[in-house]
RNA sequence: GGAGAGUUGACCGAGCGGCCGAAGGUGACAGUCUUGAAAACUGUUGAGGCGUGACCCGCCUCCGCGGGUUCGAAUCCCGCACUCUCCGCCA
């Protein structure tokens, strides 16, 4: 949620920012107006308040008929408290309510425009001359069919479309980028956590994922409990309602979670293979910084994406997204993309969002500061998923159908150098 | 799944329907003392909001969450969530 205050004093900014993000700035006014309308009901449901609670103290020390006299007089006016309150009330949680569908104010150099409005930062490595090595270039799904690695056939016959096995060097590959990916953020000064993945509506709500992409999560309406996408939510959560110290930094974490994703709206995009699938495993950093330093933070992160990309020897692009293609929470962010080269393309592989204050502000996470406790701002980025095997198993393919194993990898593989296919 | 106990400020913990935003303690901060520190002593110290309100000031809300009773609720009643203990079931 954006902060009332700003809205008040500069409806403008905020005007702006729905327009580049391609939503509708009219709902400026009528948070406005929400807003103006509770504060008057709620002025007038604390006068009258006030009045009651003063009559009530001269009631206790009252006898009598003058008591009788004074309690006639305040059941009158205990009705009307009554059907005040409700009004401010429900004026408050209609303004709330509007206020948050508004999407986060971008940061100041976030192009404008939709999802292909990004700009490219830098691109890093590069691609490797395939056909020029004479090799046949195969997809993910071929090299790591040849592997035995993943097994799409069988997970949609036990879960459906977009589910899959990993098998056999396919699991452990995907444990040794995860792990390598936790060993990265540990360096990076994250400390390691284990995340929840059903999560309370409020907590789910709170990270912004409930707005426009609802229809992206997976419900358990038996037990009110959301089905998480990422393990930012957890993370987002772990600390809701607190007031945090952060005077020996930022708050940083590494969360490894299963991540659930319907994937409605993209029917009949990435169906090969794993690119695009409804369950996956994510290694997540997330913090909790002062505001004034979340840009430096949220660089800090791409900084650490980018080692665990250049370590794992991917050839990769950075964008920085445009703002209609922001999250609702974030203000900011950029994505890291591998090669693919059986598509001749650029895969996000990683996504990193600064959301300053937004989810902060909704889930009530603060810092002591000299003149109040103010919001935090918190900034998350991907470090490793299961997705990078698509971009290891392509980028690192060799005539014969084996894979390459990066060195950083090995460790995890136990010396493997080489993935062999299995005939 | 059954039975019982509980949920109060950063933490522990007391709380009679009006004198309770809440005793007491711990912690934190400031001061006295000390060469310095510790100890001791003194003081300060919850959150959110409204009022054109940065400071001062006034008011409202918040004692797990939601509702009810009442002129008045942390205190009484109902529902829900969560925690703990015991029993059962499953692994």
């Amino acid at each position: 949620m954006i902060d009332l205050k700003l809205l008040r004093s500069t409806p403008d900014v905020v005007r702006a920012s729905q327009v580049a993000r391609g939503d509708d700035p009219s709902v400026v006014d009528r948070v406005l107006a929400a807003d103006a309308a509770h504060r008057a009901a709620l002025q007038e449901f604390e006068t009258a308040r006030a009045e009651q609670k003063s009559i009530g103290k001269d009631v206790a020390r009252a006898q009598g008929e003058e008591k009788q006299a004074l309690l006639a007089r305040t059941k009158a006016l205990a009705a009307r408290v009554k059907e005040l309150q409700a009004g401010a009330d429900a004026a408050a949680a209609q303004a709330v309510e509007l206020a948050r569908s508004l999407g986060n104010i971008p940061e100041p150099g976030v192009p404008a425009g939709g999802e292909d409005d990004y700009t490219v930062v830098k691109t890093v490595g590069a691609p490797r001359d395939l056909a020029a090595e004479g090799i046949d270039v195969q997809d993910h799904l071929a090299i790591g069919e040849g592997l035995k690695a993943i097994d799409m056939e069988r997970g949609a016959k036990v879960s459906g479309a977009r589910f899959y096995f990993l098998t056999g060097i396919g699991a452990r590959l995907e444990l040794a980028v995860l792990n390598a990916a936790m060993q990265t953020a540990l360096e990076a000064g994250f400390s390691p956590m284990m995340t929840p993945t059903l999560v309370r509506p409020e907590v789910m709500a709170g990270t912004g994922f409930l707005g426009k992409h609802a229809d992206e999560i997976y419900r358990l309406e038996r037990d009110d409990l959301y089905l998480t996408g990422t393990s930012e939510v957890a993370l987002a959560g772990y600390h809701s309602g607190e007031i945090l110290d952060l005077a020996d930094g930022p708050l940083r974490y590494a969360g490894w979670s299963a991540c659930y994703r319907r994937e409605a709206g993209s029917a009949g995009r990435d169906t090969r293979g794993i690119i695009r699938v409804h369950q996956f495993h994510k290694v997540e950093m997330f913090s909790y910084c002062r505001p004034e330093d979340a840009a430096a933070e949220h660089a800090r992160f791409l900084e650490t994406e980018e080692r665990m990309l250049q370590a794992l020897e991917l050839p990769y692009r950075v964008i920085d997204t445009a703002a209609g293609d922001l999250g609702s929470s974030a203000a900011r962010k950029f994505d890291c993309e591998a090669w693919l080269p059986s598509q001749e393309r650029w895969m996000e592989v990683t996504s990193t969002s600064n959301c300053t204050t937004f989810q902060a502000r909704r889930l009530a996470i603060r810092e002591r500061r000299e003149d109040g406790n103010e919001p935090v701002a918190t900034v998350n980025g991907t470090i490793g998923t299961t997705r990078w095997l698509v971009a290891l198993l392509e980028n690192h393919q060799q005539a014969d159908g084996s894979v390459h194993v990066p060195p950083v990898l090995r460790p995890y593989l136990g010396g493997l150098e080489v993935l062999e296919p299995v005939r």
